[in-house]
DNA sequence: TTGTATGCGTTATCAC
DNA sequence: GTGATAACGCATACAA
């Protein structure tokens, strides 16, 4: 047989005040008497109390716990991320509930139950494609103000948003390409329907339309993040007509798996291929050789995303439309990226001297103006 | 302003009945007559009810909701084991909370809390290493009985656990080495404290012994699982005197970046050097040369972890005592193993030639006799 | 098969 | 500063 726990009724006659007591020692000290508030911990301790959360969530309405919906679980990218979230949500009194939005079950209605049925307070989506049952739920909750993005986004709501400089990181992977003396680069793309794989393709080309590179339309090769895509691209590139000496992977996942499938080709690399990959992921600086990537800042993004969550949750931060925080990323050059061996291509003259920078460094891409 | 959302009594009348009927149409709904089911049902459309979690959990005393405790989130090992876990848990109505038992703050103490105030009706842990405080409270909460080991377990508590053979893992990784004719096998451990680190040290030695193989001390490096564990480990073992021809490396993490590390130092991989790794994570397909590996089933782990936890919950399964349950292992022979070139030592006879297999491939490793 | 009435453990609203 | 008491929304024992 089980003892019953002991309630906020125990406590108060062991300690001789009342329940309302108890319960105001628990959430607001300051109102008591140093020595009721003593009084009532020495019977806290010695009783063993615990409240009971279904009861406190019930009164106050309050869940004390948060959704993370993060695109395919299985994915390591999410891992740091994912880690960084819970230190900061945890360390501040709220559950971590995690759901798969990939997920092929009704994750969707699950999700939306979450908030109709009362049992989480907010979430931090990793997903940019919120669903409409999502959103009507959210709505019917009266919870979209306790929602943040993070990595992904939406610009269909109005909401929070943390995220890395994508378009910035898609140009320092170009210019330092070409900085390298690299004419004909290739980029192998995300998901069309992501945000991210969009803005970073998008800032491909533009990128290399301001360095008047051109770019031949099977340069261009459609992927989805993970690593088999990224042996599919290497196999489609090394068999273009005008092959590429360069090419930057939207993902570092597929930036390794391009390497070693052109290793595997015979292909060198970087001498025969210089390949740039996104994320800097902890694998990134253990190959060989190492990757050169765009670094974003996965556990910053994770903290930021929960910080930013949590002043919903209290109340501040009530501005409206989205609020957007970027998160930095940063150039790693390591050891798949190179000058170009053979320079006999369409470069009009030298093609090892770095062509001049047609605009500025500083001014984050995707700002709007 | 915001409507309040309908409770079941707005249903009760909508419906005509009283709200007991309503309550049982959602927990037993054949206890009604088809008629009143149905016109419960039409009700809870019409006013788009949703039962609050709080008050149902209050009242039933459960919570709906489990613990899965993982060492480190941020390792992407347990990705794949998470999104598994996820999958059965959320479709059979649970919802899953995540803690890092390896977070620098008060996480032991909140995964108690959770069990003394009635947050979580049961845990998944991925760490052998259960801490006291942890332990006291599921004792406390009456809750020992709804906790399951999944990877990790510990012999000190006589819970379920899902796990790997990992001593068959080890034997496959040593004899794949000595069928294929080496002689000296180091080893990359995991951390000292780690179960499935010993597990698969010993088994490495105890294999080494059946085929007649000398260890010499300094093969045996210390390692944790990390990719830097990895490349130092590589550092060390390529220093050694009498260097060995083949390495078993504890995870792929660490064989990765072992490989890694030898390549970037003109250690030919696997000419010079074979490396086998254990888990098979999707990178090691994906490496050049892929890399050879003893197979886990971590989706496989995942999910029978939940399957157990979930017939502790309903109340199945009341076995007493540590109920094991194996998930299968398996070779998987890729790139970094073949023979050494490398002949000319200890090997008595004809080292080319695999030596015979002094016991049976068949008997599990780690099955108590 | 259905309705009535009570209590799950806590916090909020009043009084004092 | 503290105490009595009424909700919070639901499930269930018991009665019908």
């Amino acid at each position: 047989m089980q003892k019953a726990p002991p309630k906020i009724k125990d406590v108060a006659q062991v300690a001789g005040v009342s329940t309302a007591t108890v319960s105001r020692a628990l959430t607001q000290p300051d109102r008591l008497s140093e020595a009721t508030r003593a009084k009532v911990f020495d019977a806290i301790e010695a009783t063993g109390y615990r409240v009971n959360q279904a009861a406190r969530n019930l009164r106050t309405r309050r869940a004390g716990a948060v959704l993370v919906l993060v695109p395919n679980l299985g994915n390591p990218f999410f891992s740091a991320i994912l880690s960084s979230m819970n230190d900061v949500l945890s360390a501040n009194g709220y559950s971590v509930l995690v759901f798969d939005s990939q997920q092929p079950g009704a994750s969707e209605q699950a999700v939306a139950d979450c908030f109709l049925n009362g049992s989480v307070d907010g979430m931090i989506t990793l997903d940019g494609n919120m669903s409409t049952i999502t959103a009507k739920a959210l709505r019917s909750a009266n919870m979209m103000q306790n929602v943040v993005f993070c990595c992904e986004w939406s610009d269909q709501w109005p909401l929070p948003s943390i995220r890395s400089n994508n378009g910035l990181g898609a140009r320092l992977a170009v210019d330092h390409l070409v900085a390298l003396g690299h004419r004909r680069i290739a980029h192998v793309t995300g998901p069309d329907c992501n945000i991210l794989a969009q803005m970073r393709k998008s800032a491909y080309i533009d990128r290399c339309a301001a360095h008047g590179l051109d770019i031949a339309p099977d340069w261009i090769v459609q992927g989805d993040f993970s690593l088999g895509a990224g042996a599919l691209a290497a196999d489609r590139i090394l068999a273009v007509n005008s092959r590429p000496t360069g090419v930057f992977c939207a993902s570092d996942a597929m930036a390794l798996s391009f390497v070693a499938r052109c290793r595997q080709r015979g292909v060198r690399v970087p001498e025969d291929m210089s390949v740039i990959g996104f994320d800097d992921i902890e694998m990134a600086a253990f190959s060989e050789p190492g990757l050169t990537t765009i670094r974003q800042d996965r556990s910053g993004l994770g903290r930021l995303a929960a910080q930013e969550l949590l002043a919903r949750l209290r109340g501040e931060q009530k501005t409206e439309g989205a609020h957007v925080i970027y998160s930095p990323v940063a150039l790693i050059e390591r050891g798949t990226t190179a000058p170009p061996l053979d320079n006999s291509a369409d470069s009009p003259a030298n093609g090892r001297t770095p062509p001049s920078k047609p605009t500025e460094f500083q001014e984050p891409v995707d700002k709007p103006a």
